[in-house]
RNA sequence: GGCCCGUUGGUGAAGUGGUUGAACACACAUGCCUUUCACGCAUGCAUUCAUGGGUUCAAAUCCCGUACGGGUCACCA
């Protein structure tokens, strides 16, 4: 029997061959510089943070070397495949505005020439590349069960061996086609191993674009490259797939490193172009001192669905995700705030080695500064849609008292340096409460200083009867709250006060701050005069009624 | 355990043998400004680059050992 009549046997319905392939699948027509990346999910839980950083990341390449980004959706575990996973992880991109040119845009549909981009979709031709190997005698059928393997690996733990399957250990190497045969006939479940042609002593080294020079011995593990639900591990569909479409740069997580002499293997046994790697450092979480990369068990809020429910501005994740990658961003960024982010242009020699640890307080700083560079109306815009999601009364209340709502995230805004209450969507409810009747129900008012009820009522009663004008700009307000001041024995000028606070009840502050607390029960507001303002006489006088008691 | 990779303030980091007395940003502290808060401004925050040794006139930067941390050793990706 030739090898190529036992890979009939073996492999009778596969539609096409190698051939077929390589001629579908032709070369890009790109420059030489432009990069063909990647981002490659798996849909198996929820969509993780770090498949929104290396999408943005290999977007950026791909956009500043004018190359091709592809979504591929590596579904070959189907024990671990989760329902929905795939349109979740395309509309986790989507949320967070990660465009790609190829890949699929829903469970049915897809862009690009050089797909399918869903794995389970490509079985024919892992089979094709299957076949051909088999007839080149690169692979093996196996048919060591779990238990064997189990065995093996205990026994080489005794004997402190290396654990794997290869050299004497790699026992179904040996089987002749007829043996194999005999077992097919019998329906023994098999795998196709890889006859790895690799010497341990051997070493290879090998540069990668984050690491540096890295130094690996040579592969010689006869690792499985098809499972026998005939899908292929990991370790084969990137091979197959990443040369089919013509990927020129992996960018991928470090934790691949270790499987790169398989991978270089691989390639270049099938004698196709070994692609530039980058192996990229994961973010870290620290945990009892510990640093550890968030995993999606562990870590919830390391899923994309809880930034969303927070509300991060996606704009300010981006910015933090680019920092992450390239800490020169920042300084970049400063210096060029109007422009788009993927201007810059995100190199390789920037990026950290090990990985970073996870740094909310900076993401939310960020999400701070930008929030206070947006205009009210474009603040108002994203809360809504935000609200109308997760907090659907406050949704409702907004769009019922949209003027008010505009006004008061308009207060402070139009100056050089704006107001940074909030970070995210999520938090301005607590920040502005107060303005809105249908939710100005106080139980505690945080009085400062001046606490005496008959005092806060005198204080009140003369201001609104007397001085208060709701027409008054910024300085005549204030200047009216100085008057009040003289007439009830508080200091109007805080440098008097400070000189000699005997001759005075109180300050200016004081006083002040007796009218914001009546008004909205805090302390810490912004500008008075702009709530006041909105608010409006009669709910001024409302509110100091209810006061009064 | 084998094989890899890493280690610069609380955090992200700049730094590639000599203007480094170790940038910058976040956080923190203090002060100023101020009707409160937030903002802004000013100042402070690593006598030292995990550690021990070596090379050199000169080391955070190069070499070796040690410690610690991370990754990987699946019919998971």
């Amino acid at each position: 029997m030739t090898r190529k009549e036992y890979a009939n046997f073996l492999l009778p319905n596969i539609e096409h061959d190698v051939d077929y392939y390589e001629k579908k699948y032709p070369k890009r027509d790109l420059d030489n510089d432009s990069m063909v990346v990647r981002v490659a999910p798996s849909p198996t839980g929820f969509v993780h943070f770090g498949t929104i950083f290396q999408g943005k990341v290999n977007q950026n390449l791909a956009k500043n070397s004018k190359g091709v980004f592809i979504l591929r959706v590596e579904d070959t575990d189907q024990k671990r495949e989760v329902e929905n996973g795939i349109n979740e992880i395309i509309e986790a991109l989507n949320y967070f505005d990660i465009s790609y040119d190829e890949g699929p845009i829903n469970k049915d549909l897809e862009k690009g020439n050089y797909g399918p981009y869903i794995q389970s979709k490509r079985k024919d031709i892992y089979g094709a590349y299957i076949k051909y190997m088999l007839e080149n005698d690169m692979v093996y059928p196996s048919f060591a069960t779990a238990t064997e393997l189990d065995a093996q690996r205990k026994e080489q733990e005794s004997k402190k061996e290396r654990i794997g399957y290869y050299g004497k250990y790699a026992v179904d190497r040996n089987l002749t086609m007829d043996e194999v045969i005999e077992k097919v006939k019998n329906k023994e479940p098999y795998v196709f191993r890889l006859k790895s042609p690799g010497n341990f002593n051997n070493k290879i080294v090998f540069h990668d674009l984050v690491k540096g020079e890295v130094e690996f011995p040579e592969n010689d593990i006869d690792y499985v490259l098809l499972k026998s639900d005939g899908l292929p591990t990991y370790h084969f569909a990137h091979v197959i797939d990443d040369h089919l479409m013509h990927t020129t740069h992996i960018t991928r997580g470090d934790e691949w490193l270790s499987s790169l002499p398989l991978h270089i293997q691989m390639f270049q046994m099938l004698g196709f172009e070994v692609p530039q790697y980058a192996h990229i450092a994961p973010i870290m979480k620290e945990e009892n001192g510990k640093r550890r990369k968030i995993s999606k068990r562990k870590d919830p809020e390391a899923n994309v669905f809880e930034f969303k429910k927070r509300g991060f501005p996606i704009v300010a994740v981006k910015q933090y995700l680019m920092t992450v990658a390239n800490s020169n961003f920042e300084e970049w960024f400063e210096q060029n705030e109007d422009k788009d982010i993927d201007e810059f242009a995100i190199t390789f020699d920037k990026m950290n080695v090990s990985g970073a640890l996870f740094d909310m307080e900076k993401l939310l700083n960020l999400a701070k500064n930008y929030l206070s560079k947006l205009t009210a109306l474009e603040v108002y815009e994203n809360l809504v849609n935000w609200a109308k999601e997760f907090d659907k009364d406050f949704a409702d209340l907004i769009i019922r008292e949209k003027e008010i709502t505009i006004k008061t995230l308009d207060i402070e805004r139009n100056s050089i340096k704006p107001r940074k209450d909030f970070a995210l969507y999520s938090e301005i409810k607590n920040n502005i409460w107060y303005m809105f009747k249908d939710l100005f129900n106080p139980e505690n008012y945080e009085w400062q200083k001046i606490t005496d009820k008959d005092e806060i009522m005198n204080i009140l009663d003369v201001y609104i009867n007397k001085y208060y004008d709701i027409n008054d700009d910024n300085d005549e307000w204030f200047n009216k709250v100085k008057l009040l001041c003289d007439e009830l024995g508080y200091a109007s000028n805080m440098k008097d006060y400070k000189k000699n606070p005997e001759n005075y009840k109180g300050n200016v502050a004081d006083v002040s701050t007796v009218i914001r607390v009546a008004l909205t029960t805090s302390s810490r507001t912004p500008n008075l005069k702009d709530i006041m303002q909105i608010l409006g006489l009669d709910e001024i006088k409302r509110r100091i009624e209810k006061i009064r008691g």
